[in-house]
DNA sequence: AGCCTTTGACCAGCG
DNA sequence: TCGCTGGTCAAAGGC
């Protein structure tokens, strides 16, 4: 008896895992509805200033960026990070669609390497993308409906990532709405026919169908499960209207609402029998910016803890009948694993990463975030997919390459991120283009070589970093050329 | 004083 | 229609 006790007890502990759909208890917990670019993106790049700077004017023209074919086709040499490509480009697609609203958060968390999240499932929304158990995404990038649905897309070159991205949106949003109407053939969702040919962004839409539109965003925690009272500081301000008990759960659901005025987004917040926040899902979109003077009351790191979405979900109030429903059932891709933390650099560090793990082969993708604190506002989501063929050749004598790229908060260009690819050399760069001046860039370096530039570009390279160098300076290496910067920084990589 | 949480009651959807 | 369940309201109290 007392076992048996014990072993429910197991099966609701947050890392628990049960299926989805109504039988799902896994721990979960939605994001507020902010750019899914942002989830991924945002905050805790996890390096810090080094001593050094140079400048540089490495690149010209900002199209640097992948384009989204580039990105699928890096994704597609790992099965692992085609699925994190999939999921992305849904959840982001699907953010396009509905919102370009603002995010959440605040300053970056220094104690984020020692919180950042370790781990999560990309799941999709019903009608959207859905991976069967059992199926790789090896095996879904060679499915016909995979690529029919990429399809727009790769045929599309010349396009920018955007459009290429609402058109995904448009397929993705055409196959929910064709279910929706499946489900209920009376009603019909004009908007999102629209959208086939150009996804309205949130601002695009009209108040009413804004205040019509739901979107909430699932996200697992795998590690620092809150305890507090109040759950994850998403950077909004919360009221609670009510506490319920409710079927199946040991702890009581809370009920919070957002505390600006008109704004209607509300939060239902489930805990496990310890207390632990297990589940948090945010409907709604907020009709304004974060509280910048939000306190930040996060003494030990729990707050201002955000995880990567793992599922985006969105219903239409037409639809009220099923919105329990779509609001419950959770299509995950893969099987019903919960990967653990893991203290992989590369994974937990700023940039959304993906680790194709063998023993994971039906597991979604491991993607983290770090812990999100910035606040800003995403017009242009991207995706961040780690890539396997790119070698990035900017001329400081060592060969890299590119394993992502995000956008930083001030700065409306992405910084890529760059691994020595020579084997057991840690060091990383991340080159960002000067918010002041596109042309200009800042790479900065983390790590020291552990090896000499190699001898097939030792004649070549131009800025290459000093290993020992540990002062922070400014060369101005064209005059013609703003003033990028070169920073150098010497640190033990963990 | 203002904002928040608590909590019992009420309401609505569903089978 | 009734009971169950989840969601919300609103008064009371605390900080």
């Amino acid at each position: 008896m007392a076992e048996k006790e014990e072993q429910e007890q197991q099966q609701k502990q947050p890392l628990s895992l049960k299926s989805s759909a109504g039988a799902s208890s896994r721990p979960t917990i939605s994001l507020p509805p902010r750019p899914f670019g942002e989830m991924f993106f945002s905050g805790g790049v996890g390096f810090s200033p080094g001593p050094m700077t140079l400048v540089s004017n490495l690149f010209s023209d900002p199209d640097e960026l992948k384009t989204f074919s580039q990105l699928l086709a890096g994704a597609m040499a790992s099965p692992a990070a085609a699925a994190v490509a999939a999921a992305a480009v849904v959840a982001t697609a699907h953010q396009t669609s509905v919102s370009s609203a603002v995010g959440s958060g605040g300053d970056v968390d220094p104690r984020f390497k020692q919180n950042r999240p370790t781990g999560l499932m990309i799941t999709q929304p019903p009608g959207m993308f859905t991976v069967p158990p059992g199926l790789s995404p090896a095996t879904l990038l060679d499915s016909p409906s995979f690529f029919g649905l990429f399809s727009p897309v790769q045929g599309s070159f010349g396009m920018t990532h955007q459009q290429a991205l609402a058109q995904v949106t448009a397929q993705a949003v055409h196959s929910n709405s064709v279910q929706s109407q499946s489900e209920d053939p009376s009603s019909t969702q004009p908007e999102q026919q629209t959208s086939l040919t150009e996804p309205p962004s949130f601002q695009d839409l009209s108040q009413a169908q804004r205040d019509t539109m739901e979107v909430s965003v699932y996200e697992h925690r795998l590690s620092q499960p809150q305890t507090a009272d109040k759950p994850a500081d998403d950077g909004y301000n919360w009221r609670k209207y009510g506490q319920k008990q409710v079927k199946g759960s040991d702890f009581p659901r809370s009920y919070y609402k957002c505390t600006h005025p008109a704004c209607p987004v509300k939060k239902k917040v489930e805990r496990s029998r310890d207390g632990q926040v297990t589940e948090i899902i945010y409907k709604g979109q907020h009709s304004h910016e974060p509280p910048q003077n939000k306190t930040k009351r996060d003494n030990n790191g729990s707050s201002r803890s955000s995880d990567v979405a793992t599922q985006f979900q969105t219903s239409n109030s037409g639809h009220n009948k099923n919105k329990r429903d779509q609001e419950t059932s959770q299509v995950t891709t893969g099987t019903e694993q919960m990967c653990e933390a893991s203290d992989s650099e590369e994974v937990g560090n700023a940039e959304t990463s993906v680790e194709p793990d063998p023993k994971r082969r039906n597991m979604e993708v491991r993607v983290t975030e770090p812990v999100t604190s910035t606040q800003r506002t995403v017009t242009e989501p991207r995706i961040i997919v780690q890539t396997t063929s790119e070698v990035d050749l900017l001329d400081d004598g060592f060969r890299w390459r590119k394993y992502g790229q995000k956008v930083v908060k001030g700065n409306l260009y992405p910084r890529s991120y760059y691994k020595c690819t020579t084997q057991g050399c840690g060091v990383r760069k991340h080159v960002e283009r000067a918010a002041s001046d596109p042309k200009a860039v800042v790479t900065t370096y983390e790590g020291k070589h552990n090896h000499d530039v190699p001898a097939s570009r030792n004649s070549s390279h131009q800025l290459r970093p000093n290993n020992n160098l540990h002062n922070t300076s400014t060369v101005n290496l064209n005059q013609e050329q703003p003033v990028a910067r070169l920073r150098l920084k010497e640190e033990k990589i963990t």
